[in-house]
DNA sequence: ATTCATGCAAATGCTTTGCATCATT
DNA sequence: AATGATGCAAAGCATTTGCATGAAT
């Protein structure tokens, strides 16, 4: 009986997997979005995700899992979770593609290798007070800042 | 006789502007670059723009002066202002288009109206003892850093 | 005279769109 | 059944490139 014994490691991935899978439907559901299995891969690839990915990176690993997967329909799907709040965009600097990461609702900034590309997603804020007063100074009602640090990684510095 | 009268506000205007070229043809001479017109009439307008240029926008502009001249030059002088620096680069969020001003090689960043894309640029910095010390925490070698912030400006508040 | 910049046209890369078909509600 | 999502191909926009010509040193 399965309930007896201790998963194995695949098994145990699967369940996760399949968790993740019911998260991404309700997810879905409660926005007013169709559960479809596009938006649910790309959900699972986005959340998986260690730094901000690229539309044809996301592409990539979706046509390992769904070989008939299309490239707009990417495209689309990251709008369409985008309007949702439910992915955020980012540009990074000399980089001609945007890259989505998943909305862990959190508030955060980036640490980019200007080498390798590598973005570490850093915790924590030093300028909300700031970009507050400064808006009020120029007359601005204030809605959000962006900031990025520009770095060589630990990696890259030693090649 | 001019020298014994005073110049005419169009007379004014003509001398800041040779004095203007002068220094431009300065500029390329010691970076080691041609003086050609298109640098030059580039370079005066982004001297004298209010904020930062898209290249379609700075070729609207030099075609008002020089109406032979080609989009594929702007983007090429462009990169060769920018590999000397005379030029910085820029790209907003939700703009596909990258933008570039006059090199004034202050530190400064950028408050941007999320309305009509206005950009003010805004001097001082409240973040470079936080950029070193989350650099040296991750291993990395600071290299710079890029602060925008998002408002709607008073103008378009009103409306 | 040499070196480099330009104009033009064509190519590229990322992203968007029109349309017929298919899946989800 | 109705609405909305997908695949495919084609278009769109910003940017880059090849090449012959022309200008700056």
């Amino acid at each position: 009986m399965i309930g007896k014994r201790l998963l194995t490691e695949t098994e145990e991935v699967v369940r996760r997997d399949m968790m993740d899978a019911e998260r991404y439907r309700r997810l879905l559901t409660q926005t007013g979005l169709k559960n479809t299995k596009a938006r649910i891969l790309v959900l699972h690839i986005l959340d998986h995700a260690s730094s901000p990915m690229a539309a044809d990176e996301i592409f990539l690993c979706l046509k390992k899992i769904e070989p008939s997967a299309n490239l707009s329909t990417v495209y689309r799907t990251l709008e369409t979770l985008l309007k949702k709040e439910i992915v955020l965009k980012t540009t990074l600097m000399d980089d001609s593609k945007s890259r989505y990461e998943f909305n862990r609702r959190e508030h955060k900034h980036h640490l980019v290798c200007i080498c390798c590309n590598h973005v570490i997603p850093v915790m924590g804020c030093p300028i909300d007070e700031y970009a507050k007063s400064l808006c009020s100074r120029e007359g601005f009602e204030p809605a959000g800042h962006r900031l990025e640090i520009y770095g060589v990684c630990g990696r890259c510095k030693k090649e």
